[in-house]
DNA sequence: ATGGCGGCACAATGCCGA
């Protein structure tokens, strides 16, 4: 049994002492980590690896930053998308246990207006390719990050108040969707699942307490793997500690 | 209608996130 899990913790800095507690209550073997807001030298392996674990990471100065943590050697690491020329650090794939772990820090948009979102778009444009390439090389693959998509309708608090908006606009669906056409099927939904299960809730406004969430933070798993995966489970418990991350952990579980 | 929280930085207010 192998678990995988992804988490945008929102400061590795602050939220090193939650990875830490978080890697202690839950046997994952894999934890793909967003938003780090780090420089590489600034990364703290020595803790992470004190822990018993192995780390890479490719991190940048205030913005996103990703790692990929395991209990087992990390082989064949990728820093960023080879088809992609960015300065943004937001991507990270290695090899963990016979499985193509690739870590994605998907571009926020901000709204459909900014630049930020063409970006995002064009972003998502190379993300395609470049898995389209890694599914014919490695038959275990999964992409496991903060997607900053709502998939569906399902997979926002508040539907009508978000048509068109950024997180849910047709064009961001339709990379998913694009995604989802290379065989990468999302976890989450190869079971029932209660309703109104999300992954990231607002800071403000009471946005956990009232249950005002968005799911964005998924793991799609190619078909051997989505064949061996025997759960997917959204964990809520760390965004009730003190100082949370606004996002929750995704773990999905594969049967050996 | 706006911003509301939280992290970060050539910080003491402005930016970005989602």
């Amino acid at each position: 049994m192998l678990k995988i899990a992804t988490w945008n913790v929102n400061s590795l800095k602050v939220r090193l002492p939650q990875v830490l507690q978080w890697l202690a209550d839950n046997p994952v073997d894999v934890l793909a980590v967003q938003e780090t807001k780090m420089t590489d030298d600034k990364f703290p392996q020595a803790e992470i690896e004190a822990a018993g674990f192995h780390v890479v990471f490719s991190g940048q100065k205030t913005y996103n930053g990703v790692a990929i943590i395991a209990r087992h050697p990390i082989e064949d690491v990728v820093k960023n998308n080879p088809l992609f020329l960015d300065e943004q650090q937001r991507l990270l794939t290695a090899t963990v246990a016979g499985i193509r772990i690739v870590c994605a820090y998907i571009p926020n948009g901000q709204s459909l207006e900014s630049d930020k979102y063409q970006y995002k778009l064009k972003w998502l444009d190379a993300l395609h390719d470049y898995l389209d390439s890694e599914r014919k090389l490695h038959t275990n693959l999964a992409l496991l990050g903060d997607y900053n998509i709502a998939p569906e309708d399902r997979d926002v608090y508040d539907p009508a108040a978000w048509i068109g908006e950024n997180l849910v606009s047709p064009p961001e669906r339709a990379a998913f969707v694009r995604l989802q056409h290379l065989e990468l099927i999302d976890a989450f939904r190869l079971f029932d699942q209660a309703e109104k299960l999300y992954s990231w809730w607002d800071y403000r406004r009471m946005g956990f307490r009232l249950n005002r969430g968005m799911r964005i933070d998924h793991i799609l798993l190619s078909p051997p793997l989505a064949a061996r995966c025997t759960a997917c489970v959204i964990d809520k418990v760390p965004r009730k500690w003190e100082q949370p991350s606004d996002h929750a952990p995704v773990i999905a579980t594969l049967s050996a």
